[in-house]
DNA sequence: ATTGGCACTCTTGCCTACAGAGTGCCAAAG
DNA sequence: CTTTGGCACTCTGTAGGCAAGAGTGCCAAT
């Protein structure tokens, strides 16, 4: 692709983001390419529709950027620096300064990106294998039930009502707890399960079954599977022009409905730390369909935190990857040690 | 109104519910009213619209019936005995069976009304005034963090991770719970509360910030604004004939999304206990627009559960209640003693 | 009080015509 | 060989006209 051949590139695909209607040749010669004539773009665009940068909707009508003049531009973002918004530099500092809940803190960035990009924002964290126990409590409701605390470095909280199949005293739940922290505080979970289990057993025959419910909660609270999500902000993307047929926004709705799906789409577009941009169906397999979606995603102490949004493949990536980068930030800056 | 008028209004209602489209007179006379002429039933229909019961949406057109007709046929039903629906008693089986976290059952009942009526549910609780602790528990984190667990009767649990202003020991929490779960254990929260307050900060003056800090917190844990809300099944309205305009939906979900509307809404149209529906714009200051709502609540133990729908205004009210009565006896059936 | 008949009204779908926008191609100019 | 202006062609979207269909309102007869 030539030098010039990207410049016509990028110009599509900036008109189209802010009109949503096909762009013709002789707009793009007035308004961005003021150098070269209509007919020259025309040419330029007729090679481009050949690689599979643009299409028509039909004869006669102007272009339309695939997904692959989507990603060019993209990638062209992505590649300079970009500086901060500061209009959420001053939210920001609310956030940081309410030293809450991490849980609390995820749920306020999905509402803040959410609202300064108006697009769908989806906030989650989950532990990984390698995470650290600081400490496993079980608080005793009655002689059956027990809520299972597991508390991660950094303030994470896991939780689980448990019901057991025997009489548990309180005494014998400290027991538990006593146990449990002795041999895995402070460690990687992955490296005492094994052992921990048959010590706990062993030592605790008589109430051997619960034991057993109580680990494999404890292993379930701390698969990498367990994300828990905060999305926000469903409504914007109903007022934007794009979806006027309802199929589309039912499918993102099903999508953002369902946790095993968006656990799905998570694990698979935060494979690698950082911002990650996907466009349309670029992938045929995503659940995407007609929707884009940023994610910036880290691992820290253990904990697999992911920040997105999902809006549609028409959306300004430049505001809404500067809002992304702001609000992620924000979320995983070192500011008072409140996080992985 | 006369016998025959009420026939009217019950046919038209039905008709339109069934087909979405202006109901003719023709059509009464043969499908519903095939003892009177389709004339008698326009000159029925000509005082029924005088009386507010149905309107044209234009001169020429079939007539429409309004929410008022609709408070009609609501009424006539809810009169009428209805048998539940066998369907979901399986499903409902499982339910019990597992006895699980009540916040648990609240969102699988909340899924299985959806799926049941294919419209938006709704299951929410909330704790009252009145409601009786059953103990409250500090779970140190670190010198500056606890977890602040509220266990009320019925195992139902609240709780808020708590940063105090001042170091605090494990000791002066275990301290602080002991104090309070003397006081408190099995009264109710009101009785309590304003003694507490005075007992607990005279005896540790120099925590007395924290102190204030934590019992304001179980306050606002314990305030009947604090609905905890399951919603299920957003995307089942977007598949409605009737919202081809989606501002209407938009309204919806904004209203879904945003706690504190909920909130509003719940405590509004559940004062009293049993089955409530709230037809359309029959209240004009209400936020549901386009769209109907059933409600089921009920206060014990000092607690509000709430289960409800929201679907179209044309919807079939028949089945709706049904299933809603048969998921409510289900999370509110005494089954096995898991619930107030 | 009820009913059949008939004129009137309003919507909906369909067809045509037409303006507008954009391309593709060609021939001329650089 | 590249660029450019010109021109014919194609497709969409909109507006107007027309006919069919559905439903009402009214009137006179039962």
């Amino acid at each position: 692709m030539t030098e010039r051949q990207f410049e016509v590139v990028m110009a599509i695909v900036f008109e189209y983001i802010h009109t949503g209607e096909p762009v013709g040749s002789r707009a793009l010669s007035k308004k961005y390419l003021t150098r070269i004539s209509a007919a020259t773009i025309r040419n330029e665009m007729s090679d481009l529709e050949e690689l599979g940068y643009i299409t028509q909707p039909h004869t006669s009508a102007g272009r339309i950027p695939t997904s692959r003049a989507f990603r060019v531009y993209v990638d062209s973002i992505l590649e300079g620096k970009r500086e901060r918004s500061p209009e959420l530099a001053d939210r920001l500092l609310d956030l940081k300064r309410q030293r809450a809940d991490f849980e609390e803190v995820l749920a306020y960035s999905s509402q803040l990106l959410s609202r300064a990009t108006q697009t769908v924002a989806l906030a989650a964290s989950a532990p990984m294998a390698q995470v650290r126990l600081e400490r496993v409590e079980f608080v005793w409701i009655d002689l059956y039930h027990a809520l299972l605390l597991v508390v991660l470095q950094g303030r994470l909280i896991h939780q689980k009502l448990l019901n057991f199949p025997c009489e548990m005293s309180r005494e014998i739940l400290e027991e538990i707890s006593r146990r449990i922290n002795t041999v895995a505080s402070g460690r990687p979970w992955d490296d005492v399960r094994g052992g921990l289990q048959s010590f706990v057993l062993k030592e605790l025959t008589e109430v051997a079954e619960s034991c057993r419910l109580a680990m494999s909660e404890i292993d379930s609270l701390l698969s990498a599977e367990n994300f828990r999500f905060f999305t926000t902000g469903v409504h914007h993307i109903l007022g934007l022009p794009d979806f006027q047929d309802i199929g589309r926004l039912q499918a993102i709705l099903c999508l953002l409905e369902e946790e095993d799906a968006l656990t799905r789409m998570v694990r698979r577009y935060s494979v690698k730390d950082g911002l990650n941009v996907i466009i349309g169906n670029e992938d045929p397999d995503s659940e995407l369909g007609a929707f884009s979606a940023l994610f910036s995603s880290s691992t820290g102490k253990g904990t697999r935190t992911v920040l997105g949004l999902i809006g549609p493949v028409r959306m300004d990536y430049e505001r809404a990857i500067a809002a992304l980068e702001t609000v992620w930030d924000g979320l995983s800056g070192d500011g008072d040690s409140d996080r992985p």
